[in-house]
DNA sequence: GCTTGTGCAAATGTCAGACATTTAATAGAC
DNA sequence: GTCTATTAAATGTCTGACATTTGCACAAGC
């Protein structure tokens, strides 16, 4: 793969480093691969070496490239890239097409670790969690007659999640919350499918809902894996 | 704080990286404080400006500073380090003090994440799962007589939840568990004491292996949660 | 023929210095 | 007093040269 594919950028090594990261998030690289060298990327986009090796030890950092001195940069497996590096999270916010393979480990993740969150959430819960949970569930309801409803939906699906790990009031569980932001975005931009599924989407958040406002705690555990089930079978997985 | 009170270092910017983050993770710094110029650094530890500039560029990317031309660079809030960078992952290896904050966060995590990893692991084990957790297991085992049996033991413990987290066979548990790793082994430094608590330990954890040899999830669950309370006693910690 | 060594080319890593940019504080004009 | 211009100090950036590592080719020697 050449550089020629990628668009054009404009300032910063962030920009850049993003645009690179993106492109093998999307896999225009295969493990293995030689990627381009510094010279010829700074050339390409005209900017400094500076800026190319910075942004360079960014996709180093994340554990998506592998470097040593006189052999140059090669593109590293994924079993081996960094998916809790916060910079991974920002990389693949707005990239709609992930690896299949992400897709489902994700998911799976969350299938296993929301239902527990919930729980916690539902003995930890202080009045700001609750009400921060309320408003998410809230736009939801609300985003059904907007003008783009899907996107303004999932906006509001997003915050619901993010609360919910929120009122764990655990730092761990509440970074991975932070971190499975664009993930989870990802999956409920999929997921979304015709106004009756959306409804019953609808339906189960409201149970989770409920269960943390009654500090329930097994009870906001099945209502999360519900709404987990709910999205299983809007993506097409087999559970 | 200045630098004077941390130890020499020889060559590279990583040994720099390590040296200060670790300082910072120990709470040499509060939040808030200005951090050191890089000239500064560089004079102290008689390192080009380029080493610092890296040096800190990571410190950076791990939430732990805050940097911003013209101001200077400042300690970041707890809250806003980055916990699951596997960077941090790294610095945290071999340090004995960690934040009390952190040690309880952590352990609030394990013991509601690892009885579902073990479940899952009940679920997902192959073969060779089984096999490195029996190795760790009887690793456990045979350093009762060993010259300095509570490191190898602490070693082998250590292996046996990494062994877990691993048969998961699931992307996203598998980093969490690697990550832990040395949390996981401060934990264990910490909460080793008699002869009499190392057996009921090992009998424990013996529990957890059974199951996920006989592919009992629940009973995985259940084993698991009772490891983790006898951390908790030994840790002092009220559940 | 096989190994070993030597040299060269190419890539990343490092350094040093100058300059740019941002920020905060300070002195001065009104 | 308040606003503004200047200055100092810190991080950010660029550039060119050099260092170091690696892989390869080629030849010498057994």
């Amino acid at each position: 793969m050449t550089l020629d594919a990628l668009p054009t950028h404009q300032g910063g090594a962030e920009q850049l480093a993003r645009l690179l990261a993106q492109a093998l998030l999307a896999g225009h690289w295969q493990p293995g691969d030689v990627f381009p060298r510094e010279l010829d990327i700074g050339k390409h986009f005209a900017v400094s070496r500076n800026q190319v090796r910075n942004a360079l030890t960014s996709l180093t950092a994340a554990g998506l490239l592998e470097r040593t001195a006189g052999r140059g940069t090669l593109v590293r497996d994924i079993s081996d890239w960094h998916l809790l590096d916060p910079l991974m999270s920002e990389w693949m916010t707005g990239l709609v097409n992930l690896d299949p393979q992400l897709v489902s480990a994700i998911y799976a993740f969350r299938f296993s670790a929301e239902p527990v969150v919930a729980g916690l959430a539902a003995q930890a819960a202080q009045a700001e969690d609750i009400q921060r949970l309320e408003s998410a569930f809230a736009g939801m309801e609300g985003s059904a007659g907007s003008i783009n409803a899907r996107a303004e939906h999932a906006e509001y699906d997003v915050a619901f999640h993010d609360a919910t790990y929120r009122a764990s009031h655990n730092l761990v569980w509440r970074q991975m919350g932070h971190l499975l932001r664009p993930s989870i975005m990802a999956l409920v931009h999929r997921s979304q499918g015709r106004t009756d599924t959306l409804d019953d989407s609808l339906a189960r958040h409201r149970q989770v809902l409920d269960a943390i406002r009654n500090r329930d705690a097994s009870g906001a555990e099945r209502a999360a894996r519900e709404v987990l089930r709910r999205t299983a079978t809007d993506l097409g997985i087999v559970n």
